[in-house]
DNA sequence: CCCAGACCCTGTAGGC
DNA sequence: TGCCTACAGGGTCTGG
């Protein structure tokens, strides 16, 4: 189940792909470009031809830039000239816009509950592939990056890039603007997520896992963080005193961040890096799946409880349901 | 606007 | 052995 530390993994992976070109995309299924704003061909027609650029991420989302052919083949404007418009055959003509050649979209990838980005050699197939990528790097050679997905909550698409809100020169998906920051992005607002989650009744689990308020955070990294500071899943976020928000954002920070040096959660062959290796997480959990066993903190059994379709997992000692405010 | 819950999707595990 | 059901949860959407 990809959270941020293995879609981190997964663009650390990537980002030797810069300057690779697209020979040719196959779509296998469909379903898989459900994030598409089009249908297959125009996928496959703007993919095609174009040169990958290192990869960025924000919260899951994570997106390759594209340089189009056309951008290319089109000469570097001349270092302060004016615009050169052709006046006879053979001369060619420049753009008048001083970003023309920026890329202005990008391939934007979400690998969902099970998507896997995999780098192959040319030839070299996997189960499940739901699109292939058959790509020309001038390092690697020839190779196949295959995305594969078995519960298809994944996707690509291809999606136009605009202008970050909080910095200067960065460029984000249209489709992805929405997400928030990631607390580990230099760019976090905490007090922005401090105030609102003083204003929201809400279940505080309910805001970790809300993208929209703080990315990068799903059910495992929700749950070992609120085990770290001691809160129960159900406790709402308004109720919360600063010291103990604060508390909790900082173990947030501290779970992903073991996570991402550790290379990412792994339980299965669900989350596998470009390579396909997994990572060693998992034996750092605290009470993620560890229903009936001790809990590391005081010995008593963890407890696991629907919420929000999923599973809670907690210890019902350490972390109370408390009626009034937190007072530390 | 805020919030809660439904829905999508399929390989695997477990019961009988 | 084989059939059946329950389960996993990120993100989006809808309805109150």
């Amino acid at each position: 189940m990809p959270e941020l530390p293995e879609v981190e993994v997964v663009r650390l992976g990537l980002s030797g792909l810069a300057g690779a070109r697209v020979a040719s995309v196959t779509v296998f299924d469909e379903r898989s470009l459900r994030r598409h704003l089009g249908p297959s061909e125009d996928f496959v027609d703007r993919l095609t031809g174009s040169t990958l650029l290192h990869a960025s991420r924000r919260g899951k989302f994570l997106w390759l830039p594209l340089l189009s052919e056309i951008q290319e083949n089109q000469p570097a404007e001349p270092a302060g000239g004016p615009d050169l418009l052709a006046t006879d055959a053979g001369t060619p003509a420049f753009r008048t816009d001083t970003d023309g050649g920026r890329p202005r979209e990008a391939l934007v990838v979400h690998l969902g509950m099970s998507g896997q980005v995999l780098l192959r050699e040319r030839g070299t197939d996997d189960a499940r592939t739901r699109i292939r990528i058959d790509l020309d790097d001038p390092v690697h050679g020839a190779l196949w990056l295959n995305f594969v997905d078995q519960r298809i909550f994944g996707s690509m698409a291809i999606d136009e890039l605009l202008p970050a809100r909080e910095v200067a020169g960065e460029w984000i998906p249209r489709s992805v603007s929405h997400i928030a920051r990631d607390p580990l992005d230099p760019h976090f607002d905490d007090r922005r997520f401090l105030a609102a989650l003083a204003g929201k009744n809400t279940a505080i689990k309910r805001v970790l896992l809300d993208q929209n308020q703080l990315s990068g955070i799903g059910n495992i990294y929700a749950d070992e963080a609120l085990w770290a500071a001691r809160i129960h899943y159900n406790q709402p976020a308004a109720s919360l005193s600063r010291a103990r928000a604060k508390l909790l954002l900082a173990e947030v920070r501290l779970v992903l961040g073991k996570a991402l040096a550790e290379g990412g959660t792994s339980f299965d062959t669900q989350y596998v890096d470009v390579n396909g290796d997994s990572g060693y997480f998992a034996h750092s959990l605290n009470v993620y799946g560890r229903q009936g066993e001790a809990c590391p903190r005081c010995g008593r059994p963890v407890v696991r409880e629907q919420f929000m379709n999923r599973g809670s997992h907690f210890c019902p000692f350490c972390q109370r349901l408390r009626t009034r405010a937190l007072a530390r």
